[in-house]
RNA sequence: GCGCCUGUAGCUCAACUGGAUAGAGUACCGGCCUUCGAAGCCGGGUGUUGGGGGUUCGAGUCCCUCCAGGCGCGCCA
């Protein structure tokens, strides 16, 4: 409807501009917003006072002259000059109720358009370490990445969602090691486990593994692992160093092949955990891509070569540097440690370049704010690379603080503090947690208050939602019941029936959900679909009190029936997109 | 110290990306069920949009500056 305004005036811009009301080279793509109150009818337009200035005309002057020249349309009532300039449009009963019907006639599709083209966009997203199960943390990614990869396949992107599965690393050492102390442990070995450790419940569930199914086959005298190894950060050592030690030590002892086995286990185990709990959180990948497979086929060495080649890279101090400076970054950075091996870094060039390599129009990663530092440097060797940095955007999603009691619940994946992604999931049902997760902006910071959440309360705004989906149901229910003709007529029969205040509030709102729809995926704002399921609820609610729909009158009651199962529709299909059921009765 | 994000009603957040009188939920008080589900509806009031300056027809939104909070500033990933 707002794109059918925008034509009109659009229109109206051309013939101004050919009869020189109107520089010809400064007709501006026209705004057409919806108005704040009613009074001010259903859309409202600006462009009369952002060309004020350069057609050397005043305002109203301006919008009467566009006025005059705006094309006829059955769905435009009355159009008014308001205030300082403004150009507002009424819209005619008729043209709502048609959209009634056309609710009902494309179903699920309606809401859905053709604007993405089947251009391509890959979505990465969650991309945890596997170092552990998913935590609330993770949460809010993997909900923001969902709807944001799933309207974008609404606008009619093809889109290419993907988990980045860091097997490569140091910490998946630290964990091979974790897990290999604590099968010691099983084993009855005495041993002070590391500081920087893997401490949680899954490393002896892997442990336990190992050892259920491979008794002492890799076992070694603790005595003999701890000989060598300088002392740990409670005896006045270094962490890191000590944790390094154990790991050098366990590859010697075990020798590569049962290593690798027990590395093997961990990762496994752990991405099997974390591909399921995704899946039950109703979001499936296209693909997941491993950070090793860069590496063994060679791709970061050659991303390496290349920029090496391009004089893009120095050594100093033993170590090979990437000037990251030349293209806006803080510092240079480390691409080649002193010991030889690639960094984290270095793998991800590998990988972006792999992706935009791929063929997408636009990639998108979805990060956590503690990450925003890497932004500059990932986009400076993509430039470095003669690639063009602007095809990939990084959203950044901030932390989900977790209260529990009023209190900040502390979190450490290291030292197995948390609350899993499937524990929340658990408490607070699916359904609840993706709401909840998307319903802020990716910036702002998300107080996630697990009491609340659990209380299963009507504070919840998802069972709101829910519930007026359930009520169009149940009135359908009661109307088979109660022997009434529920098969409504084909079409805009009987929708002029339409006309109580109630009724046109709630058509103006249904009309708006395909404008939500496209500003939440084009700018990446899930949040704007919850609050508008939140409002159509609400007037849908409001309505339910003001009007019996089950009445006498066979015509008043298709009518009004078509209308809420219109309503039934979009806040299906609004749900649908958020990853949150619909429920029939609750 | 430098960089990024945030600061709006008692609390949690919106504000169509620069538009008209800044709005919802929650909390608090009152009303509405023998009629389609009360997980609902209706009514009642709150603002120096953190402070100051600037840009323009017009600023919560853009720019500068100061204040406060979060995060980051590794040859970790």
């Amino acid at each position: 409807m707002k794109h059918q305004i925008r034509q009109l005036v659009s229109l109206a811009l051309e013939s101004m501009a050919a009869d020189g009301v109107i520089p010809e080279d400064q007709v501006p793509q026209p705004v057409i917003e919806r108005t704040r109150d009613s009074l001010h009818g259903d859309f409202a337009c600006n462009v009369a006072m952002v060309l004020a200035k350069v057609a050397g005309r005043s305002p109203r002057e301006l919008a009467q002259r566009l006025v005059d020249r705006l094309p006829e349309s059955p769905s435009v009532v009355k159009v008014e000059i308001a205030g300082p300039g403004f150009i507002n449009f009424h819209i005619s009963p008729d043209a709502y109720h048609s959209l009634v019907a056309t609710i009902n006639e494309q179903g699920h599709g309606f809401g859905r358009s053709e604007l993405g083209r089947g251009k391509r966009v890959q979505v990465e997203f969650v991309s945890a370490n596997p170092t552990g199960p998913l935590h609330v943390g993770h949460g809010r990614g993997a909900a923001y990445g969902a709807v944001v990869a799933d309207l974008l396949v609404a606008m009619g992107f093809d889109v290419h969602r993907e988990y980045y599965v860091n097997d490569a690393g140091r910490q998946m050492d630290i964990l091979a090691a974790s897990v290999w102390l604590r099968y010691l442990e099983l084993c009855d070995e005495e041993l002070v486990f590391p500081a920087n450790g893997y401490r949680g419940d899954y490393v002896w569930d892997i442990a336990a593994t190992l050892h259920r199914e491979h008794g002492e086959t890799y076992k070694c005298a603790a005595t003999e692992v701890f000989a060598d190894i300088p002392p740990d950060e409670p005896e006045g050592g270094d962490k890191e160093i000590h944790v390094d030690a154990l790991i050098a030590c366990a590859r010697q002892l075990l020798g590569g092949n049962r290593y690798r086995y027990i590395f093997e286990l961990a990762l496994n185990t752990i991405l099997d955990d974390i591909r399921e709990d995704l899946e039950l959180f109703g979001i499936r990948y296209e693909e997941w891509f491993s950070e090793l497979s860069l590496a063994d086929s060679g791709a970061v060495n050659k991303i390496i070569e290349r920029l090496r080649e391009s004089g893009q890279v120095y050594e100093e101090k033993g170590a090979l540097w990437f000037r990251s400076t030349r293209y806006g970054d803080e510092k240079d950075r480390v691409v080649v440690r002193e010991n030889g091996q690639t960094t984290y870094f270095a793998s991800d060039i590998a990988y972006h370049m792999d992706k935009l390599g791929r063929g997408f129009d636009r990639v998108i990663d979805v990060w956590g704010a503690d990450h925003h530092g890497y932004v500059p440097r990932v986009k400076a060797a993509i430039e470095a690379l003669g690639d063009d940095p602007s095809r990939l955007d990084v959203l950044l999603v901030q932390f989900a603080n977790l209260y529990r009691g009023g209190k900040k619940v502390q979190m450490s994946t290291r030292s197995g503090s948390f609350v899993t992604l499937r524990e929340l999931r658990k408490e607070v049902g699916r359904d609840a947690a993706r709401f909840f997760y998307v319903m802020r902006k990716c910036e702002q910071h998300l107080d996630f208050d697990l009491d609340l959440a659990k209380s299963q309360s009507n504070d919840n705004p998802v069972y709101y939602v829910q519930y007026a989906h359930a009520r169009v149901c149940s009135v359908v229910r009661q109307a088979v019941e109660k022997g009434m003709d529920a098969a409504v007529s084909d079409g805009t029969t009987n929708l002029e029936r339409l006309r109580e205040v109630h009724e046109l509030t709630l058509l103006s709102s249904l009309s708006r959900y395909p404008e939500v729809v496209e500003a939440a995926a084009l700018n990446e704002e899930p949040h704007q679909l919850t609050h508008y399921l939140r409002e159509l609820a609400n007037d849908f609610h409001t309505y339910y009190n003001a009007h019996q729909f089950l009445v006498e009158d066979d015509q008043l009651r298709d009518a009004r029936l078509k209308l809420i199962l219109a309503v039934k529709q979009v806040l299906r299909n609004g749900l649908n997109l958020l990853g949150v059921s619909a429920p029939e009765s609750m």
